[in-house]
DNA sequence: GTCTATAAAGTGATAGAC
DNA sequence: GTCTATCACTTTATAGAC
């Protein structure tokens, strides 16, 4: 698999500032080499020369933040984990560990925050969608370390129940970087996003806290690997 | 304003079943009219004769499926209200009334189970973006009586943190209709999507009862309008 | 590395025959 | 209403000049 590097500076550079904001306006799928190569006066064959095609180009750009995010999330959690369980603030250390590294928009070089959050919103709606199989696992297994620290401290809960639990927060986390720009529109006293993840971190932290007791529920016990297929 | 008639059988019928199925899988950027009346196998003017253009056919097969879906919970919430607040179970009424509508799977005609909500999330997913604005206004309305609803029966909750948790809620949803048939790849004994709103349904009501006591969120007075801007 | 020209295929929409 | 042919344009990618 071809390692994917990130240039500082140069024609690539350039590039990737007119492709990650013209992503997060428009989306993956109206992008075109023409729109990007034009936004920075360059020529149609730029993208190709450089970037080899349109979808390494967005390969680039998806890993550019995606992989620095996920080593963010990971780091966290281990401190998490090294300062004790059994704390009561041990659920939302968890969760900070996930959430709050959107904050830091690591990976980011000259996007406006409203669009860096629109694209990392883009990019988790469909789980690396667009990249080759083996990034894509990477995104998995990130879920899969969290809904195993989350079982930890929670151990009367089901791992499915969790797991289900976890994809609803993903699910919120995904729903407000895609819309908290437009959340904003016409308001004076903006909320920012770390007013509206600390609210996501209480919300989810007693959520996850409910003891769950449903009769109506079965329980899976087949392959457990399914259940972090997200 | 057009407005958007569903026909029941016929060439119109034909086509959008074909588009339906069509923008579930592949989403609404990337389905062209060749695709959709290649599908049912007719001539590509089809879909501009009886659909006017390609933003027709998707502006119906979106109105399809939000219209009766948004009656649908307005009707559910105005019964949940008439049987009376103050019991410990109103806020799982209301979430119902929200929720429970998808797995009527109502507007669907042709669409196997797994497409109807993949469709469905891509529908809610933008909120209509695809849609004429006064089309856009009832998502909006739907989502500020619904906040309302909550705010009756969760008194000690300023509003815009009862709108922030309504919108994670939303996410939730949006990010479970989307992705629950990839979920369940691999899983012998899959949940159905009446269990997973079950499960949303508990985890909602849950994290909608923490009293919020934060210093570092601030209430906004200014806008009140803005806040159901999603 | 940059750029123009162009290939080869696809796009939405429409004119006009039937 | 249906269908073919076609228009005017855009798409990704590449060949080849500089």
């Amino acid at each position: 698999m071809r390692e994917i590097t990130i240039p500082e500076s140069g024609a690539k550079r350039k590039l990737l500032d007119a492709a990650e904001i013209l992503f997060a306006i428009h989306g993956f799928d109206l992008v075109t080499v023409r729109h990007v190569s034009q936004r920075v006066e360059m020529n149609v064959a730029s993208v190709n020369y450089h970037f080899g095609s349109r979808a390494g180009l967005l390969a680039t750009v998806i890993l550019q933040y995606a992989t620095p995010l996920h080593e963010q999330r990971l780091a966290l959690l281990d401190t998490a984990e090294r300062k004790g369980f059994g704390k009561i603030t041990s659920i939302e250390a968890i969760l900070e560990a996930y959430l709050s590294p959107v904050l830091l928009r690591i990976g980011s070089t000259e996007l406006p925050e409203e669009n860096f959050y629109q694209l990392l919103g883009r990019i988790f709606a469909d789980h690396g969608k667009a990249l080759p199989q083996p990034y894509r696992d990477s995104f998995q297994s990130v879920n899969e370390r969290f809904i195993r620290a989350f079982a930890k401290v929670l151990p009367g809960l089901a791992l499915e129940d969790l797991a289900a639990r976890f994809h609803f927060i993903q699910g919120a986390l995904i729903h407000l970087l895609a819309h908290q720009a437009t959340l904003l529109q016409g308001t004076k006293s903006p909320q920012t996003m770390g007013q509206s993840i600390e609210r996501l971190v209480r919300f989810a932290a007693t959520g996850l806290r409910e003891r769950l007791v449903v009769e109506d529920v079965v329980a899976v016990k087949d392959t457990p690997q399914a259940m972090f297929n997200f």
